[in-house]
DNA sequence: TCTAGTTGTCTAGATCAATAGACAAATTTG
DNA sequence: CAAATTTGTCTATTGATCTAGACAACTAGA
């Protein structure tokens, strides 16, 4: 059925060339109606290797979220559709995935306090330099990685924004600890790259990958900045869509 | 300088993303005005690997013919132009490649006498399944392979071609002995696609090469078939041009 | 001729890739 | 419950890939 044959000893493992090919394969009729590949030994067989190497392209698969295993049953198709995000005013991370996914949450990866850059002074407002607290953070849903930013606050005005980060893993709930008790979303712009290697690591994905980048203002009820923050999303998980 | 950064542990080696690499630096400022590389030694500093790895990314490209080496002085572009093949009703492939390399030369990788087939048959001109002199050939300019061509002839008629050829490593020549003065191209028709295994094997081709297929038909002076062959090219190696 | 620069060759060790086989663990079906 | 199916884990072996270091062979230039 497949017309390409795998190639070897020219510098591309089998599991790679395998798992990009199963990667190909969904949605051409690999999988079954209900998501599922055929077994292990049958791929083995239809690709001419051993079962061991096929389980390590489905093991890379897996890491990257495109499939699932389960013991006794089979192997399934994770997520045919992506994840819309919503892009407006008022949207949080936490309210607009609701339904799109059982389990979601925001890990707190880093936290600095540094001088801001020239970009961030410039949106955030700031004196050149002046102090700001940095935040690096992933989204997940499904224990799949599907996004990773980085947040600015001005220092002075948010001096404890990652403990109180770390406490509620929310972004809404750290702000109102700070006294912010509400706030709103001024402008966001979207590009798409190439994922680099942060990306690849971050959010799991293959080199060559696409990133959507989003970068946001967030401000408070006096149209004070308060938050910059820039955001990656993996493109083969998530879309974005911007509300009017 | 290079964006591009090396992957580790995703199934592509090392030697690889080099060859890769370098191909695509040639004609983008990696060798000077001379066709030389940089040497090994700057090179595994650029990339961050051991310079034996580098070694083996350049050997793939000496084996494909993109690259030579000299010991002692460089690693040098073989060939920046592709070689340029004429086709039109009396070019030889041995005079039409004159001046363009130095060594040039057909060998006969195998031969058979078997029954046509369909397409070879209705090409000549022949009774269903009349035996035909099968010669498998491959054209090499400077020892690097260019065309890999398969060749029918009626064996009735040409009972010894395939000695023929073997002894004078010219079509030309062999059809001189077996009584044919002249004879001229009737139709060729080009076709382009990606190499399958044997292109790549035969013509030392990296996987996803591309390779141009010629479909011609030599007859005699009083029109009659006598030849009937299908040529592969390298398509990085070679161009053809149709004369008027 | 001597020296510096460059490619070629060899040895050795560490890690990755692929094969082979056996059996455990979980699920579904009869 | 029993059997069949399927994924998970383990051991072992072979070859490919990558690193490291040393030195030979060849070329070009001072």
């Amino acid at each position: 059925m497949s017309k390409s044959a795998l190639h070897r000893g020219v510098g591309v493992a089998l599991w790679r060339q395998i798992g990009d090919e199963i990667r190909r394969g969904i949605g051409t009729g690999l999988a079954d109606e209900n998501g599922r590949l055929p077994p292990e030994a049958e791929l083995a067989a239809r690709f001419g290797v051993n079962r061991h190497t096929v389980r390590a392209a489905i093991a890379a698969l897996v890491h990257e979220g495109v499939l699932r295993s389960e013991q006794g049953r089979g192997t399934y198709v994770r997520r045919q559709k992506r994840l819309t995000y919503p892009i407006g005013a008022r949207t949080r991370f936490s309210t607009g995935l609701e339904g799109q996914a059982r389990d979601r949450q925001i890990e707190l990866l880093d936290h600095a306090r540094e001088p801001a850059n020239a970009t961030v002074a410039a949106a955030l407002g700031l004196e050149p330099a002046e102090e700001v607290i940095r935040l690096e953070m992933r989204g997940l849903a499904d224990d799949i990685p599907v996004s990773r930013s980085t947040a600015w606050f001005r220092a002075a005005q948010f001096p404890e924004i990652a403990d109180y980060f770390a406490r509620t893993h929310s972004i809404t709930q750290a702000l109102a600890l700070s006294g912010i008790k509400d706030y709103r979303r001024a402008s966001t712009t979207i590009e798409a790259r190439h994922a680099d290697d942060t990306d690849t690591r971050d959010l799991r994905l293959s080199p060559g990958a696409i990133v959507l980048v989003a970068r946001s203002l967030n401000v408070d009820s006096n149209d004070k900045p308060i938050q910059y923050s820039q955001t990656r999303f993996s493109a083969d998980r998530v879309e974005l869509t911007v509300q009017g």
